[in-house]
This record gives structure tokens, sequence and C-alpha cells, in this order.
DNA sequence: CACTCATATGCAAACAGTTGCATAGTAATA
DNA sequence: TATTACTATGCAACTGTTTGCATATGAGTG
């Protein structure tokens, strides 16, 4: 479980209620780590068990009690244990190539509907990111260091986003004129450009 | 819930057990659905408490007895069902795009040291895809249109990994160098394939 | 006035998935 | 002989996540 390990890194970054977390994790960090609101909630009061973060409540007359959480000492070691510890690749599930592995001809049609339909969705995306990176290089060079690692999540966004994209194209293209692949994406012998060995 | 309707694809494609399709799911369609036997036996039970699926005994005097599932109509109709209803797009929880978010100056050593754990993994894995899509091309025509849908599930495979494996050696020369990034992977105005940068 | 949206928190039930263990036979390896 | 690996199935406990609901207030919209 490594969602206690998300909400830590990110009340080190700066100190939050659950409500500002869910909104930083639909954003930035959302691209690579999703969570409900619900469940922050619920890790956030298992981080309080632990002793991992403290809060203090913050009255509001107009809306309902804040409660601002911070990491404490025990958080902080417990999260640089957590980054010295391997983490296994992430499992993917994705149920449209289920249904692409085993759609049959006669499903094509209705496929090559749900297919534009994440495209258009990918789309906005990648162009959200592009305004986030254009955004990014608008940055003098100190801050560009400064936000260079999570730049670089953004950088594994737009790849993961770009490259979606690019295969739902493919896929919509092949089924929709009903022809077979033609050319292979990995040569025999090399498999990524690799720049200098 | 699709676990359920990935093994009624397998098993429209094909019959089998419950151990055969976890061999199914480690290799092909396993690219992009995981699942452990347990969870599989789990969901044919209920599968087979739902009517969409129903099984032989086939005793074997060597081995422990199997049994061989098969889809029933009830199953064929309500997968045709499940194909139509759209699909949300999967969500991506990964621990290491966390670690190179929160990652402080100090720990880059380390990190470096995982992503080239990561980029060994990775690139065996593209290795095997590539003999995968070399072994398709092998094929005469017939059989290459036969098998279109699931060569472009391999193909989404390998545009996944590769894109992986260009941002783990991205990242990792940026941290191992102390660099900071210099071009966008966008360009302001343009999204998906450009011929080249 | 009713409805929706945004802020702010949280419980309970259901669903999904992992980890550990158990069983049982054959075959190969140390 | 003990251990490991492969075939074959499955339960139980736990962890993780989603869905539905509940509460409370203020602001804006129809």
């Amino acid at each position: 479980m490594s969602l206690k390990h998300a909400i830590l890194v990110m009340l080190e970054n700066e100190p939050g209620t659950g409500y500002d977390l869910a909104q930083r994790f639909k954003s930035g960090i959302g691209h690579f780590w999703n969570a409900k609101h619900q469940q922050i909630y619920l890790e956030l009061k298992k981080l309080h068990d632990d002793k991992w973060v403290e809060f203090e409540v913050e009255a509001q007359s107009e809306k309902p009690d804040k409660k601002v959480y911070h990491i404490t000492r025990a958080g902080q070691k417990a999260l640089k244990e957590w980054l010295r510890k391997p983490v296994k690749p992430p499992r993917v599930n994705d149920a449209l190539l289920v249904k692409v592995f085993g759609g049959q001809p006669s499903d094509a049609p209705m496929l090559v509907a749900e297919l534009d339909e994440h495209i258009t969705r990918y789309r906005a995306r990648l162009a959200e990111y592009g305004q986030m990176e254009q955004s990014y290089f608008g940055q003098d060079e100190v801050t560009r260091r400064r936000y260079r690692l999570p730049y670089l999540t953004l950088r594994r966004g737009i790849r993961y986003v770009r490259g979606t994209l690019e295969w739902l194209e493919e896929a919509r293209a092949l089924l929709a004129d009903n022809g077979i692949p033609s050319q292979p994406l990995l040569a025999a012998r090399s498999h990524s450009k690799r720049g200098k060995g």
C-alpha cells in the first residue's frame, strides 16, 4: 500500500486538509496516483493512529471546520524508509484492451465509437499537459531546477497519454478500414533509441 | 469489475481450466490484465453461479482432476452486453512516480539505483515483445488477419513499455547528472506524432 | 423556493485483489 | 533423502478501493 506514502509525500511538500489533498490528487500527482476523498480521509485517520501525521483544527465560522494535517518526525522517518525499499511495477488492468482482444469483426463499429470517445478525452488531457509544460518552461532557471522532479512526473504523464493516443488512433484506423497491420513497431534487434551506450 | 469479462473473453476464445487461464494471464492478455490464480478460481466460481460458464471434470490418473470451463449462451449474451457499455479509463497508481515526485536531492543516488532495476526489467520485457512481434510477422497474411486484434494488444504493450523505458532513461539521466530538463516534449499547439524533433 | 455547486468531513457496505496457507501427485535436482 | 518445481484446486484473512449515503453552510442559478 502506498496511498499512505503518497499522502506523506504531499504533506512533506506542504501541510493541508483532506479536502485539499483530494484536490491535489485530481491535478498534479493525480496523473499517476488516483484516490477518492473517502479513501484519503480514511488513510489520514490511519496515519494519525500511526503518529505519522498530526493536525490542527482550524475553526471557520462560515464553512465547516478544517483539519490541517502535517507530517511528523516519525512520518518523515517512515517515508525515508519507504523510499529505500524497491517498489513493484504497477499492474495495469485495462478493460478497453480486453474488449479489443476479444472483439469479433461484427463488434468493430461499436468499438470504433468507443475508441473515438477515448481519443477525445485523451486529446483534451494532452492539451492540458501541454499547458502545464508551457508554464513550466515559462519559469526562470532557478524555479525550473527546483521543480524538476515534479516536472519529470508530468513528463511521464505526457509520454503515457501520447503513447495511449497513438495506439488508440492506430487501433481505430485498423478497425475502421478492416485492414491488417503492416510494419512492426520494433525492429528485429534494436529496442529503443539509445543515444549513447 | 471486468476480470469476469476478461475470463469470458478468454473462454470464448477457447475453453480451459483455471490453471490454464492463469497461464494465459501471464502471457498474452497478461500484458494489460493481471490476475492471480486464487482470484481466477474465485471468479470462475462466481461465473458458474451466474450460469455464465459450465465445466466438465476431466479425471486424470497422474495429476489432479481438471475442471475444463466453457462459456454458456447466457455468458455470451452477457459478454455482448458488456461490450456495448463504455468502460472507464484504467486508473494508474504508480509508486515509483510518487518516489520521484517526492524525492529530495539527497535521495537521488538511491532513486537512480532503483530506476536501473526497472530499466533492466523493462528492457527484457521489450525484447520479449519484440520476439512475439517477429513471430506474428512470420505468419502468412491469412493468419495475420485472423490474429490482428490480439496483435493490436501486443502493440499496446510495446508502446507502453517503450514509453516507460524512454521515461526511465530520461529520469535516470537527469537524476544522475543533477541537470535540469531542457526541451519540452510537447510543442505549443501540436499534440501527437510529430515527424522528428 | 428548489436546485446545484463548492467547501469540508466522514461512516458503512460492497466489491476487488493480495498474501498465506493447504492439499495432492509426479518428476527432476541436490 | 530433502528440496524444489510443475500441474491443479481452493479457503481464509487481510488490504485496498469504490459507491452510496449523511451532515453542514454559503453562494449562485433558474
